[in-house]
RNA sequence: GGAGAGGUAUCGAAGUGGUCAUAACGGGGCUGACUCGAAAUCAGUUUGUCGGAAACGGCACGCGGGUUCGAAUCCCGCCCUCUCCGCCA
């Protein structure tokens, strides 16, 4: 959410803003609802002072013994007017608010403007694309060969777009929730929690996924919770209604959760294999920072899902996303993007971004610098460390052979119960 | 799910219709005095938010409604915590 202040006084910019994320709005209803508001406000708030004061003295008289009648009709009268003047104020606020939550962030300035993926700029490479003297499977034919993956149980019993793992498979998707905590918290500043899979609708706005795209969500029914779309959601909720210590900034969180989508929007696109799932594994870095050193810590959060590619050996590239491509919350955004050679491209398999105040604002996440100063707005960070189906994808295809078998990456052996390969 | 108790500031806690909301009392924190320094002691200080250039004013006692001239206090609904019972991995 942005500052109902900002907004006030620099309209132009909110409008330049949103024309470059590819939307448009007209704040004109909105500005005229603020202003309505604040002259309604200062008069019923002038109002509630008399009646403040007229009680008092209606107070005092009966304590005295003193008629009071003639005041309390006033203030009778007075309190009527009151109660009508608040619910249209209640009114407004209501539609106010309603606005603020559906006006995406501001990009920063260095995000490059443009309208699709295609003004994406690339930031760096790493890593070898592999080179094949066979023609390289896709990871479901792969899967489904090793009886790793079972596509076709996952919807019978559910429905498409769910899978089984077994065996090794199942094996292999632990290893990699495993060896991407233990990195994030032993080799990294990362503190690991276990969230709830579940939060309730608030939750869901702090984080910016509702009110916006209630159709994306996945919610249970005859409650008020939601399944959760990705760790971010409960670990930046953490805090909410809080005021942190800015001694303890930076907070580093990772979690591993499940993560459930509806992908409403995705249909008939990749819908064979592990790339677009209703449900899937992730391991989430959420970071909490002082305004001015959120710029620095979204490149060490990024270097940080850097570093489990790496180990994995996974070629892949990082990515700027562009204005038009940018996510809602988002002020900046990384997208690693791991090599698939069935694909023969690269694929997002993390997407590292920077919300400043941006959901701080909506979940009201807040931090005091010493015990004399106001509080402030946090920034709030988060990037996949990485997600687990995405990497079983890429690991398959990656180090097949020809033999149809797949090398396990070094690292992950020990999690693999020593296995080397799976066959 | 049933019964009971509770939710007030940084913590503990008092307050049952109006000089009790920055909010008693106690602890903590901060500032100062004393001290070579510290402890102890003493004195002072310590909420957030909205409107406003400011002066100032409004709001907030878990949340949302209601009654009243006036609500932490009375009424209705909801949420959370604790204890006991039931159920369950």
């Amino acid at each position: 959410m942005l500052d109902l202040k900002f907004v006030r006084s620099n309209p132009e910019k909110v409008e330049e803003a949103l024309k470059n994320r590819g939307g448009k709005i007209n704040l004109d209803s909105f500005l005229n609802m603020d202003e309505e508001r604040r002259e309604l406000l200062g008069k019923v708030e002038q109002m509630k002072a008399e009646r403040n004061a007229v009680s008092q003295e209606i107070g005092k008289a009966k304590k005295a013994g003193l008629p009071a009648e003639e005041k309390v009709l006033e203030m009778r009268q007075l309190g009527d007017e009151i109660k009508r003047m608040d619910d249209r104020l209640r009114e407004l606020e209501a539609g106010i608010q309603q606005e603020l939550l559906t006006i995406p962030n501001i990009p920063h300035e260095s995000v490059p403007v443009g309208l699709t993926e295609e003004e994406n700029q690339e930031i760096r490479k790493w890593g070898e694309v592999p080179k094949f003297v066979f023609e390289p499977k896709p990871h479901w034919e792969i899967g489904e060969k090793l009886g790793i993956l079972d596509f076709e149980r996952g919807a019978k019993v559910t429905g498409a777009r769910f899978t089984f793992y077994k065996g090794l498979g199942a094996r292999l998707e632990r290893a990699l929730v495993n060896f991407f905590l233990d990195l994030h918290t032993e080799k990294h500043p990362y503190t690991e929690v276990f969230p709830p899979f579940m939060v309730h609708r608030d939750s869901m706005i702090g984080t910016g996924q509702l009110p916006k795209f209630e159709e994306e969500a996945f919610k249970v029914e005859k409650t008020d919770y939601y399944l959760i779309p990705t760790a971010e959601v409960p670990v930046t909720n953490l805090y909410r209604e809080e005021i942190l210590d800015g001694a303890t900034l930076p907070i580093n969180h990772c979690a591993y959760s499940a993560c459930f989508r509806a992908e409403a929007g995705a249909a008939g696109r990749d819908t064979r294999g592990l790339i677009r799932q209703h449900q899937f594994n992730k391991v989430e870095l959420v970071k909490f920072s002082l305004p001015e050193t959120s710029y620095d810590e979204l490149e060490k959060l990024t270097n940080d899902a850097e570093d489990v590619l790496k180990a994995l050996g996974l070629a892949y590239r990082v990515v700027c996303l562009s204005t038009g491509d940018l996510g809602f919350s988002s002020a900046k955004t990384y997208d690693l993007e791991v090599w698939l050679p069935s694909f023969n491209c690269y694929r997002e398999i993390s997407s590292c971004s920077n919300f400043e105040d941006y959901q701080a604002r909506r979940a009201n996440i807040r931090f005091r610098r010493d015990a004399k100063s106001k509080p402030e707005f946090v920034h709030t960070l988060n990037g996949s460390g990485v997600a687990i189906g995405r990497t079983v994808a890429a690991i398959l295809e990656n180090y097949q052979q020809e033999d149809g078998s797949v090398l396990i990456p070094e690292v992950l052996q020990k999690y693999m119960g020593g296995h080397k390969v799976i066959k």
